[in-house]
DNA sequence: CGGTGCGTTGACATTTCTCAACTGTTGTGG
DNA sequence: CCACAACAGTTGAGAAATGTCAACGCACCG
């Protein structure tokens, strides 16, 4: 039963879905659940690497602790995303830390040792990891991008237009995160944040709610958001 | 001789070295050699991407373009570097452009899709692909998380101390880049750049050069990259 | 030897951060 | 069900960092 449940939840994920069965089931075989809560840690920097995971339900945030004990959020992940392969294929040690950070959230756990040596007899194993390796890449290469912008008000239009948005007449999109998180990941602070969406909203530019945001004027984000680029 | 060329050209690649001579051969018959010089554009944003490249000699630059006709560069590559095989392995497109940037490049030019094919067929030939993408994943979580700190004296003084120093008494970083350059890697203009510069070499933490930058006093700069506010 | 462009420096404008107070929401325990 | 604590979010005022514009010196290259 446990075991069926594996498989399923395996086959979920995007990279796994033109991985053929036996694979799938020796891939399950050295997987287990796992159930955690929000706020709960999955690891720490620097701790050793067995295993690597994916998430069936829920989320997680991979995130670093600078000396002055200031978080810094490197990436958030949700359902079907996989996580730690570049971790355990290549460095031995997690490079960042993970939490969990939405309630009743399943990963599951892979054990590393096999994989491993999975990957290394059976080529139909390697596209799997290299297409998500190679998704998280192409993700990180958009960040890298949106960052480098200088203006605050260029790299928030800019998440903004990225995500995906609900609605053809008035899109809108679901923050999916605290503000004050969200202005963690644009690198300002809650305050810029609030100030700039209060601004758009009075300009008619969007509308400002709780947990979304609606896009009312895309031709004036799409300014914002090129318009005052980085340097050279 | 070009196929011995090819050959030699290969293992010199950090992620060949532990590759079966057998397999390293395949590869080689399906490469070639690529001269270039400063300014030569290798591919394009949006072209398709039928190959992917080693840097036996030089430097390239992967850079957008936004709407305005600014460039912001997402990475740059010396010798031993592969890119563009996330481009060959899962886009089918380029999504960066790349640009040499050193006189008298030499370049490898990995045929796509035998290698794709070799890939799907040879175990062997995968973690020389995965270990490079897993690098170049390490050092974009990097490049993130230094441009999430907000103060551009915060980011200078984290690229410093992580780039490759020589000399113990007084460790000196080269450069690698134009100034201007590097200003625009770290998100900031040209002339923050220089005056950062200036003013911790009048405080004695730096000494700077045309092309180098010696670090006289490393607690000092550990201090600033930590986020603590700017002398004086 | 002159041009071209990088690097530096200065004066100024603007953005963004910091600090602080206040509001609203959420969740908890009485 | 309400009071209350805890915390996210908002707003304001002032300070600091950083970008912009402009001028100049200096190296490199033809």
């Amino acid at each position: 039963m446990s075991e069926a449940g594996l498989d399923v939840a395996l086959r979920a994920l995007p990279h796994f879905k033109a991985v053929p069965a036996d694979l799938v089931a020796q891939v399950a075989s050295m997987s287990r659940f796992v159930r955690l809560d929000v706020g709960a840690i999955v690891f720490r920097e620097g701790d050793p690497c067995r295993q690597f995971y994916a998430i069936v339900n829920g989320a997680v945030k991979l995130y670093r602790v600078s000396a002055d004990g200031r978080e810094q959020v490197v990436h958030n992940f949700h359902a079907g995303a996989t996580f730690a392969e570049a971790a355990l294929l290549s460095f031995g040690r997690f490079p960042v830390s993970a939490m969990v950070t939405e309630s009743s959230t399943v990963l599951l756990e892979i054990g590393g040792e096999r994989f491993v040596e999975l990957l290394r007899t059976d080529a139909r194993l390697a596209p799997a990891v290299i297409g998500s390796l190679c998704m998280r890449l192409a993700q990180l290469v958009e960040r890298v991008d949106e960052l480098s912008l200088v203006q605050a008000g260029a790299r928030l239009a800019r998440w903004l237009l990225r995500q995906p948005a609900r609605g053809t007449s008035e899109p809108a999109v679901e923050l999916g995160l605290a503000k004050k998180e969200l202005a963690a990941h644009l690198a300002m602070t809650p305050e810029t944040l609030s100030r700039l969406l209060s601004r758009w909203e009075s300009e008619g530019w969007i509308r400002n709610e709780r947990t979304r945001v609606a896009l009312r004027d895309g031709p004036a984000l799409l300014r914002l958001a090129d318009g005052e680029s980085g340097p050279t």
